[in-house]
DNA sequence: CATGAATGAGGTTTCATTCAT
DNA sequence: AATGAATGAAACCTCATTCAT
């Protein structure tokens, strides 16, 4: 079944409110603990009707893998927004990282669980870092060439780093609390990418 | 039940067989996924003889969590031996950590899926993190005083930054694979402490 | 429900796609395995059409039963047209029978298995043993009469263990494979009909 | 699991309890509408016992086959005790195979039944014909070599005949009822063989 | 202490049938 | 008439835990 099924406006309707419930459910108690009758029953269906839309937990799982995926690709990219120094650029990218991980910390953290079992997710989360490490290097180049940074410094390694020490600090704050507010955890960040960088601390760079 | 049971000699022994068995187990399936049938056979023995030695798989869980924490502290601790120089402290210390790491690394996998669910284990990661973390604050801080390291220099944060990017980078090279040689490994990360730290790479820094 | 549906012509349209699907899928699926969506498919229609003519598919199995007896009585009966000779008229009989057999053998499979749980099936499988082992009976009476076949031997035997034979041989053959050619299998079994009547195998015996 | 289960003294009598109970229900119920519930209760264990010992239905359900084989088989075997008179020969082994079908009839039944969806039944039926055949063909053979049996007759396909004859009348007497006496059934029969063998009938042929 | 068969609650999945559109 | 999403009862199967040997 699950074919491509849902061609009704009421099947789509169900099956999002069975992606919206598995969300919340798998959140709420993690991947391993969720059963199928948790999730229609938050999503207000009967069970048979989670088969009608799903073959398995594990498909809903990958659905919400994707759109969490697009979501959080489709916010980190249209920055050509930002402004010309370098220092409110980091703040401001290190500000929309923190907003969309807060955003889905919580579902990260079943992410990460069912990376353990599953290569799939890990897949979704290996992508989504080299991404984001690539562009951080381009970044570091960029300043290198037109003299802000230490051209001394290698670039590949400086953007793993700062990338390693800004996920670890959002899973940290985000994933298992003791989170500062927002701004001031964009400030902390944002003073160390300096730091590293060799760069001093402009006024546009903590809010 | 199984309290403090396993007075006999070969009562330890079958104790330490299914300790053993467990490890093995719960590195290659995870902490979910393992069954404890799986444990028993792996251990040789029969489903009924866990219960002789373990309320549950938690139990012996909490148990292996504790050998490890032990031997982790243990092997982190006796560093009386190191050399004066900055540079080198940090790399004997980095290449210490990296092994502790790499003996344990699939155990760590198991220790975070679990800690989703469990607080113990959290409890068990988060000590070892604050731990480390105020042993490389104080040093930052004798060096600052020893005029090596810019006083300006804000020692709790570094030692968080330098912690979250160490740890985060040491989980990608040998939980997922990719891992550089050992050398190697201690190497990049020595030349990071050092960039961050502004210490100029000294010959010992590297191996 | 359904009981006399499908009065306008599309109604009666659809009926007949699902009967056609219905018989496909059970010879291909067997009774038990076949579920309603299985047949609603095949005949390209949906679930909820199907209860619209039929209460369930036990209702539409019977229906076929029905189809397929009158097309098998309906072949058996009208051979007047036959020649004199015995021998030619068995051979032909023969032939006659093997052919609605093949032509239905598919579907004799089903109908066994249904009739194991299921009387009504049964009764048809017997009714028409019984009225094709009283027609060959009389045969026999007959050429009893007119001197071609021992007047000692006993007709109901006879009959019972010929059609026995003819119905067991044309099962193997049909059902399960390894059918010979039509006109050889019509040779083989006429031969054994031949001996068994004591009647010397004439030419028009086989084709 | 079950594997090869059952070491124990008492595991061997749970597993015979189900097997019986096993073919006690499938009897009853047929092939698909017998439910692992039903097995089990009729064994008086629970559920999870089935499992102990059998991966699923169809493994008890082969187990059984090859018990039931083994038992017609070895019945149909030892048969060097009897008398040197072929109608005597004749009335015997047919009297021995009723018997033994007579014995499984209900469970050939449910043997019909799932061979129609598994190949595997099909395959001990069709074993157990072409034994039985080739072994009516060799004494054929013989006895036309005694110059008991008119040489012309074709042995190979005399003996397919007796066979199907024998099987189907048979079944129609065991499995779907209306049996006559065992030796009235086995008379009729032997004088059918004898007539198509064409061999007087003996005094021993009929009881 | 060790064994492994037995238990049954708890989860998954299927599918005949209904019903609003 | 036709549609196909929704339903939930009923079957399957697993595995932590107990207990007689």
């Amino acid at each position: 079944m699950a074919d491509e099924s849902a061609r009704t406006r009421q099947g789509l309707r169900t099956r999002g409110a069975l992606l919206r419930a598995g969300r919340q459910v798998l959140e709420l108690r993690g991947y391993h603990q969720t059963r199928i009758a948790d999730i229609t029953q938050q999503a207000s269906t009967s069970v048979g009707t989670f088969y009608l839309h799903f073959k398995d937990k594990d498909e809903l799982f990958r659905q919400l893998l994707i759109d969490v995926e697009d979501e959080v690709y489709g916010e980190l990219s249209p920055r050509r927004t930002a402004a010309a120094d370098p220092g409110e650029r980091i703040a401001e990218t290190n500000r929309l990282y923190l907003q969309a991980f807060q955003r889905n910390a919580q579902f990260w953290r079943v992410i990460e669980e069912a990376s353990l079992s599953d290569p799939e997710p890990r897949r979704v989360l290996d992508e989504r870092l080299r991404l984001y490490r690539s562009r951080t290097e381009r970044a570091i180049i960029r300043w290198q060439a037109a003299g802000v940074v230490d051209p001394d410094l290698d670039a590949t390694l400086a953007a793993a780093m700062l990338g390693s020490m800004t996920e670890r600090c959002a899973y940290h704050w985000f994933v298992f609390g003791n989170a500062p507010d927002l701004e001031d955890a964009t400030g902390h960040l944002t003073t160390l990418w300096l730091d590293m960088l060799g760069m001093p601390a402009t006024a546009g760079g903590t809010a």
